[in-house]
DNA sequence: TTCGTGAGACGAACGCCGTTCGTGACACGA
DNA sequence: TCGTGTCACGAACGGCGTTCGTCTCACGAA
């Protein structure tokens, strides 16, 4: 990251702050994502983002108009790394699942970055639009009506986030060691001895939750969702 | 909501404030939901609440020990309020629908809950429990595994919290005017300017995307999941 | 070379928030 | 009558998003 090379002097003569940044949007952006993956979601503050770039908050506010403007370009960039296919209309259903699935690893590589693509009501920025037309095409190669297709785009895009939501939220939660456990091994002990005959099923389906990995569920509901919207491919 | 009959004067006499309530947990979730309902979920802060109970915001601590609490507390209460079927296994299918519908209407009733509902890791409410435990009766009555139907309430559940999360969330958004109407007519703009050899499909949708209710959405993706899971049945 | 100008960095402050602490009022059993 | 423990609550702390006004400084015109 720094440059350690010894500058020419006509270079250091007239520069008081050795090292000073431009600071663009992008730079923001990057170490509001760096801040990301190291402290969660909620350590994304417009002050801690600063101060990852040396300076005060309000510098911030010169390249980014709010802190949910940067939530979306966080998320955009997220987004904007899964690599999108060549549609190949024979091959749309694994294309498809393919594409989700790279969806949900992106978005679970960032913890908590899943909750702010959920709040994004109209996905407006460049690689959303992008993302969004891949699915469609591959939608629409699969026979899908264009109503179909755009309903059925809706609906599994929704399914990848909340799952890399609930997934991540977890997984995020269950890092900060004592509080989480605790609560799971109070749920463990709840659940045992919770009243049999109110709740036979919970009972007996109790320790599944625990086992079963978040992508092996998630692959379950995938499945089913793609087996019927191919089932309504004309 | 007041009680303006005069009260025996035996019970005015020795009390300096006139209506001093007791302050229960009950109706400090009470109030919190009649904030939720008339000003959203972002009013819902303990300050706001401590206000529409006449007092400071210390005092709710007595009574739950974080705004996290009172937020599983509203939930639970806002599911609680859903009426649970008798399970009859010849109509499973039916029932579950109603039931995935009935959640999906209270949760929109109240604004801002499902982003809670989603937060949730672990629905430990009693009312939460009990919608559980129907749930997994109703896929059982199915003739699904009990594995599948695990996985198949963990699907379905998210399934709903997700649609209510993003509808409720573009309702409340829609309700505030100026802002969310602008980003609407803008994005409309930009769709029909965008170049159409590059996004085909995403032109061809976009009307449908203002057209096409919430409900109808949702009641899509639900029949394509109740569709996969019967037929995950054995 | 000098100077005006405009964009960008930033210190300081405002009004919120969640939460804690210590005090004080008050009902109740001894 | 007198502890005593519960609960309401004023005050305060630290942190947040955001705004305002100032100051620096590169750059083009004169």
């Amino acid at each position: 990251m720094e440059d350690n090379q010894p500058r020419p002097p006509w270079q250091r003569s007239n520069q008081r702050k050795p090292a000073r940044v431009p600071l663009t949007q992008e730079l923001i952006v990057d170490t509001a994502l760096a801040v990301l993956a190291e402290e969660g979601i909620e350590a994304v503050t417009m002050r801690r983002v600063a101060q990852g770039l040396d300076t005060g908050p309000a510098s911030l506010y010169a390249h980014v108009s709010n802190k949910e403007e940067l939530h979306e370009l966080m998320a955009d960039r997220v987004l904007g790394e899964i690599p999108l296919p060549e549609v190949d209309p024979a091959a749309w259903r694994a294309q498809l699942k393919d594409l989700l699935s790279a969806q949900f690893a992106a978005l679970v590589r960032y913890p908590g970055i899943a909750r702010v693509v959920m709040a994004i009501m109209i996905p407006a920025g460049p690689n959303l639009l992008r993302l969004g037309e891949v699915m469609l095409a591959l939608l629409r190669a699969g026979g899908l009506s264009v109503r179909h297709a755009a309903f059925g785009c809706d609906v599994v895009g929704m399914y990848v986030k909340a799952f890399a939501q609930e997934s991540s939220e977890w997984r995020g939660g269950l890092a900060d060691r004592p509080e989480t456990k605790r609560r799971a091994e109070e749920l463990n002990a709840y659940l045992a001895a919770l009243p049999e005959h109110a709740f036979p099923h919970t009972v007996a389906v109790h320790e599944l939750f625990n086992e079963g990995t978040a992508r092996e569920r998630f692959e379950f509901g995938l499945d089913i969702l793609l087996d019927g919207l191919a089932a309504k491919a004309e």
